[in-house]
DNA sequence: TTTT
DNA sequence: TTTT
């Protein structure tokens, strides 16, 4: 029977995407997003955690996020989780779990101080969805 | 700035879905969900409450709802909340909120004791997505 | 077995939440969301829909959101959707859907235009959960 | 202004969770669960990828855990995404990432096969959810 | 590396 | 009745 593996973030990236185009005619964007937790500590003193994602759009999502995303923004980012293997310089295997964006959503506007620009104009689409894959087709 | 309208729904269908072919070619397929809320009163007795979702699915949806999902099957649905005004027969403006179905995935086989047949051969899919629609692309 | 029921929103306040007392000494705080969704229709113009949603919130979130909600601010709202039914004035029965909020937090900090003073102190709270109640632990 | 961070995931568990008790009294549950992804390659052929969820439920959760979920149940797993990073034996600097739960749903009855008795009983409460800590109060 |  |  069916499965279900969603994520829905809402925070700040961390930084500008980084766009790569692979052999094959894919490209993918990476970025990272912080979201933040809240507790008391033992002495009762407000403390901050930061969580750090990294987010991969591919295809059609890294157009519109090389585009349209910057340092800064505030973002809602829906999407399922993926761990990939691989083996480092060493020849050891290691883990590294992203979130695979399936929609994005821009929540504000305002770029990062260092980003010169506005970054999206009034009529500027806020709502960008993955066009579904083969894979997402029902066969 | 963009929104978000996401609803997701684990239930068994109170019937049969019910498809109706609209003019201009469109279908659409009704049913109904139950979730089931637990509380104690104030006695202390464990009562149940169940809430009735009325879900609409569309198109593509329509056809997958009328051929996989029978009364009693446990589902996954994501979707949205639309409310729709009409006139009653005294003229009365009234409400009716349905969930837009974008999503379903079974999580049962067991169809309702009333149901025939084995709904889903082992090899059936059974997550169905909306295909995407004029109003879910980026423009 | 056990059933979802969960709704997210992201959206604008639509006024000030109004909050009444009820007898017992329960309170409950209701405010209007908006989300929006975009479509082109048949001759390619981009329209936008409103969906209005009702959301209640009780006891203690009432509180938070008489304190902290302004109408215009940009919240995410997490819930439950609910379906009441009374009785109108013609003894007739009426259905009335509204989303029982369990978490809300203020995505923007900017009040509508007519509400004077600026709502939340930087050092403010901004995720606000619903205590659990007897009808939310496990028995 | 607040951010989320939530992980919403369907799937059954790959095996019974392993309990530890942790000095200072804490004690934390893990398992791993299965979700599920199908595409087609590019011979058309169905294609089946699992991905694997690492699941850590705390305190409360862990012992609920611990007494109704068994290896090949079918759960609901509410939560949120956290890494956190540790020197292996080599001392470099590695990264695991978890989904730390916060509510469990049952969603079948079925333990695993090697699993001798019915896992739980009929009258069995089937949602649970972890007791709010200090880091989820509004502060 | 974000944000308040 | 919100927002861009």
């Amino acid at each position: 029977m069916a499965s279900v593996n969603k994520v829905i973030l809402i925070g700040h990236l961390g930084k500008d995407p980084e766009v790569r185009h692979l052999e094959g005619g894919n490209s993918v964007a990476n970025f990272t997003m912080a979201t933040n937790e809240y507790y008391k500590d033992k002495q009762g003193n407000r403390v901050e955690r930061t969580e750090w994602h990294t987010v991969a759009a591919w295809r059609g999502l890294a157009e519109l996020a090389e585009k349209y995303l910057r340092k800064g923004q505030q973002v809602y980012v829906e999407g399922r989780i993926r761990t990939r293997q691989y083996q480092d310089k060493d020849n050891q295997t290691r883990y590294v779990t992203e979130i695979i964006a399936e929609e994005i959503s821009l929540l504000s506007n305002r770029p990062a101080t260092d980003s010169a620009q506005p970054v999206v104009a009034a009529e500027t689409p806020t709502t960008f969805r993955q066009e579904p894959e083969l894979d997402q087709l029902p066969f």
